[in-house]
DNA sequence: CGGGCCTTTGACTGGTTTCAACTTCTGTGG
DNA sequence: CCACAGAAGTTGAAACCAGTCAAAGGCCCG
């Protein structure tokens, strides 16, 4: 909890008193390896703060492959949020890559904190215009590389990262197959 | 002006009175069909609210040619986010498509108009929550459908657009080229 | 009426997917 | 701690979606 009570300090000017206001309105969750947070279809409307661990956010596919659109790390926001913010049904799931424990909020419950303490809004405002610049920036990348070139540019930035999860999830993630990633990683020798 | 104050009223818990504390901190600015809001590479840091007409934000790429990311409509914002927030380098242009009026603001003088007037965090934190929220979306169907399903899911969800816009344009967006699209309409005939 | 930009057409090319089989890794129960 | 089963990764062949290039036709605007 202290971590998220951190983190609202860096990025708003939420003072120390103002932001430990938050700790009743978060409920801290703990999940093994490949269980859910979200499943797809539900109206369990919720965000993640994620402490410690890594998720993946993904989509079931017609032909029954699991698309991953998006993975979140520490001190990352994560959810479906067109779900989030209509109350509709999500539209994605999000799965445990490792254990993970998050602080979860839902909308309601946001709802009441940013009642009793409007100067949120300010750090979550910030929060979703870092994510949708970055979004930007990806939606660039995907048109302007190739995906044998999205694949080194994302294993030169993240290195650490590509230890962190299956390639199958990385090959999904970058938009490709399994295979050809393994035909990539073979013809750069590693 | 008022169209804006209008926007953010029913957008956010800002009152009347309120909202209409923000006259000053923003600059008209009309554009000619083609005329230039933001150049690549510039460090001319200001958001866009749109009044009237239709823009894309667009890139350079390698070979010279533009890649269009995104449009944006009336009652929508745009700008390079990253660089708005960063004051880097701006890594994509905007252009106007029609005749176009739009609201600037620079990140310095909304910093002034937060200060001023913190309660609009509120109608930020929705605004960038629905951009991202749309942006979640909009990958998950990239993944999903082929170039020609985009083109045909697009043109039966906003056939009015189709209008307003080159073909040209379209392709690029939907990420393929003119002569694709023009094999799909063969197709398709129409 | 002319010029340039936009759109169409067709042939060829290649990056990427699909499928199927095989190998290697991993985790779980005995 | 080992063995085994299922999951994850690799390989190769065949097929295809979509890009590239080049040239011609249509259309808007000065």
């Amino acid at each position: 909890m202290q971590q998220l009570i951190d983190h609202i300090i860096r990025y708003s000017s939420v003072g120390p008193g103002m932001a430990d206001g938050i700790r009743d309105f978060f409920q801290v969750k703990t999940f093994r390896k490949k269980e859910l947070l979200l499943q797809e279809g539900q109206r369990c409307h919720e965000k993640f703060f994620i402490v410690q661990g890594c998720v993946h956010l993904f989509y079931l596919r017609q032909n029954g492959v699991e698309q991953t659109i998006d993975f979140a790390l520490e001190n990352w926001w994560t959810s479906d949020f067109m779900a989030f913010q209509n109350g509709s049904p999500a539209q994605f799931s999000i799965r445990a890559i490792e254990a993970t424990e998050v602080l979860a909020i839902s909308a309601v419950r946001q709802q009441e904190m940013l009642a009793a303490i409007p100067e949120l809004h300010e750090y979550f405002h910030l929060m979703f215009q870092r994510a949708y610049a970055a979004s930007q920036i990806r939606v660039r990348k995907t048109y302007e590389l190739s995906k044998e070139e999205l694949y080194l540019d994302f294993s030169r930035k993240y290195p650490a990262f590509l230890q962190r999860v299956p390639q199958y999830l990385m090959a999904s993630f970058l938009g490709f197959t399994p295979e050809y990633l393994s035909e990539i990683r073979r013809k750069f020798l590693s």
